[in-house]
DNA sequence: TTTAAATAATACCTGGAGGTGTCATTTATG
DNA sequence: CATAAATGACACCTCCAGGTATTATTTAAA
């Protein structure tokens, strides 16, 4: 199952945070978000316990709580985002997974390869949930699924 | 631990693809594969096999058997070899892990996502066992560590 | 002050990628 | 033919990302 850039989580994290730029001011709940992505809902609150706790969001606990964008959408690049998840793993590595060369000489690969982690590096510093929030309409797929999973 | 690109066992792919492309027409065994490369013998057996039935190897059994590239090395693109390893998903994914788009207008990332994917894939296909033989001096692990890993 | 609605903490379960162990089969060579 | 050196087949183990289950804590509001 190779050839994937992101994890399941990192995905999940990507989505969440682009929800909840619809409306920065607004306290969203996990449910509320449930709702709208159809996440695991579990694994759901697990994460943004974790979002939580790495600053993007903020949590209000008790009755009528949830969660909250922490700063201006402007200051949130996607790759604060992806790299909440896990570590940034394509900057200091080599096509072949090499730890450490094993040639004398660049191979072929090597800045080739390194101008492709560039353009992802780029792309992800580059937008922000600012922009992000100015395309597409937000409908997720509550309005584009019938599928009604139930929650536990 | 998100943000890899290829699995481990395709790395190991084209590892191994590549130490062979240093002459094509020899006959490695994986003992010599693995001198080289050091990737866990018995895994790298199993793979060896797999290779040989994509078609992109042939073995030859029996005693001072072995395995050689199958085809000209200006015939094989490294898609070739990371297609063997699992199925090439970046094609056909968007940049949030939706199956079917959530949103009714184009998002902010679906094209810039897409050109990567395109840089991507335009590196895999465009380079091949060939340009990568050019370049850079194959000592690998041999030469280079003094860990001597026990084989069994 | 009690209740209900929310998040937090913590432990556990599961499938699959990566890795091992064992035996069977093939074939060159003495 | 007998042996050794190679690959093939197949079952098994291990770890961890992703997913569940349960209980504790916080707080608005009836
Ligand atoms: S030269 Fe090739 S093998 Fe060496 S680090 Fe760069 S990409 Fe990896
Ligand atoms: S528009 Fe955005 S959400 Fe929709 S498929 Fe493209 S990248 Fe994915």
């Amino acid at each position: 199952m190779s050839f994937m850039i992101f994890s399941k989580t990192t995905e999940y994290a990507l989505r969440i945070m682009n929800f909840m730029a619809m409306d920065e001011k607004k306290l969203y709940s996990a449910n509320d978000i449930y709702e709208n992505l159809r996440i695991p809902f579990r694994y759901l609150r697990k994460q943004m316990t974790i979002l939580s706790k790495s600053g993007l969001i903020i949590s209000v606990q008790g009755k009528n709580g949830g969660y909250r964008i922490s700063k201006s959408l402007s200051e949130i690049s996607l790759l604060d985002i992806t790299r909440v998840a896990g570590d940034n793993k394509i900057n200091n590595e080599c096509f072949f997974g090499f730890k450490s060369c094993a040639f004398e000489k660049k191979c072929a690969m090597h800045y080739k390869w390194a101008a492709v982690r560039k353009s992802i590096n780029n792309v992800l510093t580059s937008t922000t949930l600012e922009e992000l929030k100015k395309t597409g309409t937000h409908n997720f797929i509550s309005k584009n699924s019938l599928i009604f999973t139930k929650k536990d």
